[in-house]
DNA sequence: CGACAACTTGAAAAGAATCAATTTTTGTGG
DNA sequence: CCACAAAAATTGATTCTTTTCAAGTTGTCG
């Protein structure tokens, strides 16, 4: 269990950054190129990580071999909640860019390294939160989907002390049509009529954002309970 | 056991429910009846409670006043978890029929009461495979996401003592329509195929199973890994 | 028995998926 | 740095499915 022998999901139990490794993978720093996967969907993960940086998805595979995206992964989230229960893995957790994690300690230490353990039962709880909202998106209608997600996306930005009104997706349209359930080109007309309304600008990923307002009336009002509650 | 504790109505520290004083004595014994609520969204609740028998349904109530039913509950399933981590709750829970719960203690008791009290991590990790269950379910096709309910419900009556092939839905058509993400009247018509293909009998909510196979055909395959550690 | 709610069924309309073709972007090697 | 090939994204036309609207029918409970 605690022994050294797999590269990346080492417990590294202090959570102290062995960075200064200076083996060629970065994955046994914790740090993932874009592609690469943290976990695969079965396996018997190690600890909890922390994402420092980057982003990542979360998927499973359906019947057609297509995946049903479950969540986008961002700094400060915690993925693999499964040793705490001692299960596998149910999700494929994949880097959408470069992204370094960090895993944490979860059974009982003695010495909490208070600054970087997140409250995981509070971590979970967020994940259940954030299931419901995509449960509830999954409900409206298409444009309003697509909507909910940008201002969502625009307030994680705005949360960041980026901007809230310009920003970057981190993944492709396909991704966004399977996280959001619908057809990558279905996601590429309702950007394209947003575009056409006004709405916003799109420039391959780069979203502009020219009226909230109208996005909010599309996307059923401002975030419900449940999503606001998410931060 | 613990039964020092209350009821959840008892409490009240804010007062906020201080309305209904004189209500039916059974909710303050855990008993519920059909209609009722255990929990109104935005409710600060005392403790999770563990299902001791009936059903009950988990929502949240969308921009057009539709409820977006998040989760039916059974015997055995705890609802409730924000106690734990110090929120109020994000969904309305109310009983589908007559219906018995038990608080659960929650904070740190010296002397745990392990029998009946089910560690309740492992608790919220299986609400969370549930939703992404739920979400796999939203992404698949009309009649799929109906045959994997029936298949899904029909496990869990077996797994409960019950037939697997024949079995009372405890939930009204609407409740099914605003679970699935489907109208009413698509669940019957559904429900109608089903029967007219001769796959299983409907009368009223009592299902009989003909050909579970031809249901599996449809669901698209056994239980997802997912689904499959749901117990 | 009667009124109301729940459920079923039908026809029409709306919406998204699919199929198909371009266009744009990205990545690679010369 | 450019050219080319491959991947991703956009757009259009069509088809298919599900919703919506509108009756009916059945069931429940006083």
């Amino acid at each position: 269990m605690t022994g050294q022998v797999l590269p990346f999901e080492q417990p590294d139990p202090l959570g102290s950054v062995r960075a200064r490794r200076s083996q060629p993978p970065g994955k046994a720093r914790g740090i993932l190129q874009r592609g690469e996967h943290l976990f695969h969907a079965g396996e018997n993960i190690e600890s909890p990580h922390l994402i420092i940086a980057g982003v990542l998805k979360s998927y499973v595979t359906d019947e057609n071999g297509e995946e049903c995206i479950i969540g986008f992964h961002m700094p400060g989230d915690v993925v693999g909640f499964e040793p705490l229960v001692g299960r596998k893995t149910y999700c494929s957790t994949m880097a959408l860019d470069t992204t370094k994690v960090l895993p944490l300690p979860h059974l009982g230490s003695p010495e909490p390294d208070t600054v970087n353990r997140p409250d995981l039962m509070t971590e979970m709880y967020r994940e259940i939160l954030r299931l419901v909202h995509l449960l509830q998106m999954d409900r409206g209608s298409t444009e309003g989907r697509v909507a909910r997600f940008l201002l969502d996306y625009s307030e994680l930005q705005a949360q960041r002390g980026c901007s809230r009104r310009s920003f970057v997706l981190p993944m492709a349209r396909y991704d966004l049509a399977r996280y959001l359930g619908l057809a990558t080109e279905t996601v590429s007309r309702v950007l394209s009529r947003f575009r056409d309304r006004g709405w916003l600008s799109v420039d391959n990923n780069h979203i502009t954002i020219h009226e909230p307002a109208s996005l909010l009336g599309t996307a059923g009002g401002p975030a419900s309970g449940v999503s606001s509650d998410l931060q």
